[in-house]
DNA sequence: CATGAATGAGGTTTCATTCAT
DNA sequence: GATGAATGAAACCTCATTCAT
């Protein structure tokens, strides 16, 4: 017996490694540059195998994206994790959210990359279901800033708005990453993340 | 006499055209699906008239960029043109930034599709060209905020820090206007940007 | 005891399953956009299965056309049951033929598509058992022929031959159900085809 | 001068090379078994300068169908052309079908092929083009039909009826031809072709 | 008996680019 | 200056079939 666990197990390891080899080949060369030909020859594996895990290349890239909110997920939940006053857990939650960016690159590229790509390349159902994910690191950002409205030390706003502002804010800046050597020096774009948090814990105080 | 300068604006005029195309199929099919082949087609021109004008692909996307930039310069170049209080001047560098992004959606999804897209597509030189001209508009908000730090009323921060930061929040938060009808409701963005600039003049406010 | 009749019984379910479902996507898709894949996947049953049941596409694909033509047989068979003048014979059977081309679109579109395909997909051995399949529905009109000509109301000619011009006839005017709309009005073959039955009884006639 | 219509000259040379091999490939090995690909290999061109010529498959068969429509018409207008008496230039009309058929089978069989697949390939536009040109066949017998009603040898029937009938019958009796072997002797169906029109003939007299 | 993973050739189509005219 | 024919690689995807389990 187990037979079927240990196929659907070595099932679970061969997506596991088709995705592997996608991720790999999506941050080298970008997203058009990355074909299923590609994927497959990399992989060792031929064309039909991946078609038959994954329906198209849209699937494959959807199932990228959702590993990469869910690691994310996990780094903020971490980041929040021990006992902290408001302020800090808002800084300790942006930190992450950098680190992030670096330590996951290849995750945090596809997740923007399909974020501010103009072309809709996801079925609704995918993009609601990528969405949801995303959903759930806002709420501990939100979390952070209700608890500094409710200690008394942040203006009462919307702590969901803030939230949401301080992610966009976040995303932006990591995206001039791209400038260093032309507009910003050298990881200028660090110490400018920080700064925005400075800003806006300003400007969230009473 | 004249012919020579005839030859000169006809080939500006062509050159022109070609990017109306190009610029048109871009937006209605994004960068890896409009082809020269297409832009030729639909242009009335042939694939070699093309190919006489732009060197290759790289460098008619670029122009189209430039454009998009000047432009983009211009509007905040008339926004800022009134006399006015630093703060309302940087709010009114904001609205102009929104609305560009609006009214000329077009030239603003190209300038951030080529900015956040992890693929380097241009050239080091047409990427120092392309970045300066960018330079260009966020001098603008550097000022305003030089003003307001020189009149005391900002703190005494780096004035061209605090405009690029504010250029990264605007950013990623036009960007979220993609998630409006899952996590955003309908416009929410806009009232989001428009709650950047009161916490980010709270923070900044002496 | 009667496990091996459950056993044959269950076999035979299976087979029958598997052809609902190919003539199901044949009628839907057309013969070369049916692949075996997609009837093992709505059939729910693996690949593997079909090809146990049947050797190879063409197997499959006979069995189906057999099906037709024994539901042809049928039909035809009942129409001419009761006793009834010759003429009423033939166009009883020629009525008969219409309907089944209606009723059982489907199984009609089959047996058509395979005699008319210039390609040859059968083996002899295949093709002439099917032959001999429609060939029993032949036989039918032409003893009604025979039965005009014993009474002394038909020309004395060939039987078997008007059978076969009839049923060349009647063939080729359903196909032209194709063309509605734009040489023939809605319907108008089925009245061309009563047509063709008075033009032949005409001829047939003494 | 003149190398525009040589250029223009070259072209329709080389369309009419690359419907020629793909008239044979088709003829060969039947409609699905025919790729671009093959065309291109055989033709000695690239894939892509098929694509040039034509739009798509589609557009390709459709040439060749059309080639073959015209062809057809010549045919009937070239039998139909000499003074004769009604029922000889129905014979007649008949005579260049069947000649048609076997002298450029490989028309014949696309012409055929197209009308009778239940799968519609051709575009709404593609097909209604395709029908008129049938229709202008059809037209020619109509004109015989009528010609024996107006000289009182024919009952008063709707002569363009009797044309549609006799074309579903010729047409249903070609197709036949594929039963050699096995339901007809060799040839038979070229002597029932010529019985259909001796029954029609019979049929339609006063 | 039945499964379903795997193959890999082959399908249609598009692409950026070149170059003879 | 401008044309447009040609290339051929590469894109995504599907197919019939096999076979170890």
């Amino acid at each position: 017996m187990g037979s079927k666990e240990r196929r659907e197990r070595e099932r679970e390891q061969r997506k596991s490694n088709i995705l592997d080899t996608a991720r790999e080949l999506l941050l080298e060369k970008g997203l058009n540059a990355t074909s299923i030909n590609q994927i497959a020859k990399r992989a060792e594996l031929s064309v039909g195998a991946i078609y038959f895990y994954y329906k198209d290349k849209e699937e494959l890239f959807a199932a990228l994206q959702l590993e990469g909110l869910e690691l994310l997920h996990e780094a903020i939940r971490k980041a929040v994790a021990k006992k902290a006053a408001p302020d800090k857990k808002i800084r300790a939650i942006a930190m992450a959210y950098l680190q992030f960016s670096e330590e996951h690159k290849n995750y945090f590229d596809i997740i923007n990359y399909f974020l501010t790509s103009p072309e809709t390349i996801f079925s609704p159902e995918l993009k609601s279901e990528i969405d949801e994910h995303g959903d759930a690191s806002i709420a501990m950002m939100t979390l952070a800033v209700q608890e500094g409205i409710d200690a008394g030390l942040f203006k009462s706003v919307d702590p969901k708005r803030q939230a949401i502002i301080l992610w966009a804010a976040f995303n932006g800046m990591i995206q001039l990453k791209k400038l260093q050597k032309t507009i910003l020096a050298k990881n200028e774009y660090i110490s400018l993340y920080g700064e925005i948090v400075d800003r806006f814990l300003d400007g969230l105080r009473v």
